[in-house]
DNA sequence: TTTTAATCAGACAAAATAATCTGATTTAGA
DNA sequence: TCTAAATCAGATTATTTTGTCTGATTAAAA
């Protein structure tokens, strides 16, 4: 199981850390990342297809094409990339999964998750991806 | 999408939290939780009989039969329905997919996202579910 | 101009999760 | 004793998620 997104979020979201910790401007294909980041490489190419569609990063087709960002790094957050994929529904729902949970009719842990909830969203909002480049050149290289 | 918890394993919380708010001892049938908590009768049906074998309620067969907690509600917590349905897996993993994301190979957003988990872990191990009882009937009166 | 290496599109397959079905067993009460 | 209402066990189905395959298109470079 994930932990709280999809693989192919949580893959999106590696994919687009990884771009965003190249050279500006570089391609680079997805059998690339395939291989990187150890992601099967058809699933990985269908995901940055999709994350092409929502605007994110852009391709060339042809030889030596590939991915890059569609826009400057310090103009994308991973809230995005969860945004463009799963959707933000689960920053709504109850974690108890009771229906209509909300400030009126709140399930038993109502409060406690909100805040954190709240967190949770603010880690993927506050920060764009080229801070956390150096960290994602590490990670990577460890891989 | 589930929040960060399987269907089975919301349900089985929101059973646990519903066995807990009725008299002490009452037999409660998987029929009228089904009704209820608005979850499909055999689905609910099974998560209970794994609970059971979970060790966490406790049933009795035949007419006027049904299930009530194995123990006092005061010695058991949510974190004890999750780690018996969905396991605790998610305390450790990466919420990014990266493999092996730990202190010295951490993912980019790996301590802010660690103390995160940590309050989540705490926010199902804290309290114990007599302490949610008033807040459970309030929201199932309302559902 | 031909080959090669890439994206792209859509169908397909496999695996995991969610939900249902069938029928046996148990037990209280009419 | 019989019937009704419940759990129980195991198989089956449905849906969603994850992953694969096939072949077309594109464009750089030999």
């Amino acid at each position: 199981m994930t932990v709280i997104f999809s693989k192919k979020c949580e893959y999106g979201m590696q994919a687009i850390l990884y771009l965003a910790a190249q050279e500006k401007g570089a391609l680079v294909s997805a059998d690339e990342i395939s291989k990187v980041l150890k992601i099967p490489r058809e699933f990985i190419s269908k995901i940055l297809q999709s994350l092409r569609e929502s605007g994110l990063i852009s391709s060339s087709k042809g030889k030596s094409g590939g991915f890059s960002l569609a826009k400057a790094a310090s103009r994308i957050k991973l809230i995005d990339v969860v945004a463009a994929i799963d959707g933000l529904d689960i920053f709504d729902n109850c974690v108890l999964g009771f229906p209509e949970c909300s400030p009126t009719h709140p399930c038993p842990v109502h409060e406690t998750w909100g805040t954190l909830r709240t967190k949770a969203y603010n880690m993927l909002n506050s920060e764009t991806i080229d801070k956390l480049k150096e960290k994602t050149l590490r990670k990577i290289s460890s891989l």
